[in-house]
This record gives C-alpha cells, structure tokens and sequence, in this order.
DNA sequence: CGCCGTTACTTCAACCTTCAAGTAATTGGT
DNA sequence: ACCAATTACTTGAAGGTTGAAGTAACGGCG
C-alpha cells in the first residue's frame, strides 16, 4: 500500500477556498494584535494568560493549565508570564500541594488591566467575526473549525500534548 | 453619538464559535509549518515566496508584488529572499525598466525545491481542511473567510496597505 | 530509606520578526 | 534642468519565540 506520488490538486473552487482561508489565518490574528497592543499595551497572547486567570477560581491556575489554556508551549508562557509578573499583573508561587507546579495568579492590578481591556477586544472580536456574519454563518463556522480542529489534533479537547 | 462602555458580551454559542476558530487560527499555522519544515525544510512563507515565483510569468516578480502576494511586510519579505538567496534557490536584479523595482527570480534548484515540496503540502492541506469537510462546508468557508477578510480588511482584493 | 524515572517548569542560545531609520531611483513641480 | 517628494527596497537594533538542555520536586519500587 502506498500513496500516489503526484497527489490530488486543488480545483479552482478548492484553491478559492484555501486562499480565503490563507488570508483569514494570517491576518485576523495580525488584526487583533494591534487592536490589544493599540489600546491596552498587550498582545493577544498575553491577554489570553491574563484572560485565562481572571475566569479562573481564585484567579489562579498552575502553569501547566494556563499553558494548554492559551494554546502555547510551556516555555512561551515562561516567559510570557515573567514579562507579566515584571509588569505587577502577575505573581508565581510554588503550589504548597506539589512543588513541582508553579501558581500563577492574577494580581488586583492585573485584574483591573483585563476589565480595561475586554471591552474594546470583545467589540473587535464582534466587529471582525460575528457582525459580518449571519447566524448560520457562525453556526457553520463553529463546525468547520472543530471538524478542522479534530484533522489538527485528534486527541482533541485540549491535550496535553504540546512539545516541551 | 458614542459607544457604550458596556459591551455586548457574547453568548454561550457565540464563545463556542469563538473557541474554535481561535484553535484553528492558533493551530493550523502550526500544522503546516511543522510539515513543511520537516519535509523539505522551509518555513510556509518561505514555501509561499517560493510557490509565488513558481507560478508567475519568468518565475519573477517585484519584491513589492511577491510581499503582497505572501502576505508579509516588505521589510520580511527582504530578509526572508536573503535567506532564500543564501540557499541558491531565489537571485536579486534590479529592474531594468524602473530601477526602484528589485525582481526575485527563482533558480533552477528553486524550481526544483517547490517541485519536490509541493505534493506533501498539498496533501497535508487537504488531511488538514478539505477532507474533514463537506462540498458544502468547504463552500460555507470559503464565503465566511471573504466575510471576515472584508472587515478585517475593507479595501479588499490584496491592497498595499501593509506599513513600512 | 534510597535510587530512578517522570513531571513541571526555567533558562539559554539561535533564530525570526518588527519597527524605525537609511539608501537609491524616479517623478513632478517650477 | 533642478530640487523636493515619493516610491521601493534594505539594514540594524530590539524584542519575541522556539527547541534543547538544565533544574527541582515528586512517586514508585526494591
């Protein structure tokens, strides 16, 4: 069993499709960047770590969660966190039940930068995504990304199974 | 006429939505560069200059035509034909029309690397988006990413709007 | 109790990207 | 014909990201 040497390529229709979807990859994540750089002096990463601990219980998490959270590798949000913790939005403890894991909590500063934030990043998540789109439209969108996102990572729902 | 300071929030089925293109928009760039720098060593920008040159007239373009059609600033663009240069697979000429315009063109190894790259990406593009999805969500896709390029981008179609 | 392997995280160096100048070629106004 | 402004691109420094190696804490097994 083997697979053909020469695969199948794209049609027209397929190639308008990825081109569209190219496009939509490499700049909405471009566009809200700027948005949260422009306005609150975070990118969206950051916000995401910072986002993640302010849903959180105790507004605190173990590294290792916010990391699978936010979708990076642990040693992205090492140093994003240490950034964050310099800023006075963040501090670190060692968790008392293992040591092995490391607390990162939001700090009353911290918090305020996110209820600064989340406004203007929810009307530009609504402005970018959801106005353009009808409500079928967003119906589709959310099963085309989970289909897609179960080809990406089939151990889905989130695994632990970034590198590092 | 002003905004309120409290936003729409979103729903339960618009953060669902939300959540899965994040993963996708975080994660599918990922994917591709993994398999393309595994199988043949480049990056998917690299891979997208190079296929560009591939299908232009003389497999050459303006340096400004390529970033557009790559999707990255100038300045990127710049520093990435260096590195292509350095491989052998991309040479520099001013041209000789307008002496401001520098043309890529792409080398007989060039050539050859888009060649021996192309079918392995074009596989994992179709493992990755088109076979997980119907005729139908694939055209739903391709009409909610024009959507989302519109406001993301409004002067469409590929402007040089892209600073520096 | 004492290793050994694993887990969770951090650090370091290499690399890439970005932003802000800088350079070179051409156009437009006078 | 000249000078200023514009266009197209390059460069350099600052900062962020990645992957590999390092550290520290825990769990299991003899």
């Amino acid at each position: 069993m083997e697979t053909s040497r020469e695969p199948r390529w794209l049609d027209a229709e397929e190639q308008e499709t990825w081109l569209a979807l190219l496009s939509m990859l490499v700049r909405l994540p471009g566009a809200l960047d700027t948005q949260l750089q422009r306005e609150a002096g975070v990118s969206h990463f950051e916000y995401q770590v910072l986002a993640g601990l302010s849903m959180s219980a105790e507004r605190t998490m173990r590294m290792s969660e916010l990391a699978i959270f936010a979708e990076g590798s642990l040693s992205r949000l090492s140093q994003v966190v240490g950034r964050l913790e310099k800023r006075g939005w963040v501090r670190r403890t060692p968790d008392p039940t293992d040591g092995r894991y490391t607390l990162a909590i939001l700090t009353e500063p911290g918090w305020a930068k996110v209820v600064e934030a989340a406004p203007g990043h929810v009307a530009e998540v609504r402005r970018l995504v959801f106005d353009p789109l009808t409500r079928a439209q967003q119906r589709q969108l959310r099963e085309i990304g989970r289909r897609v996102m179960r080809a990406v990572d089939p151990d889905d729902s989130c695994p632990a199974d970034r590198p590092n």
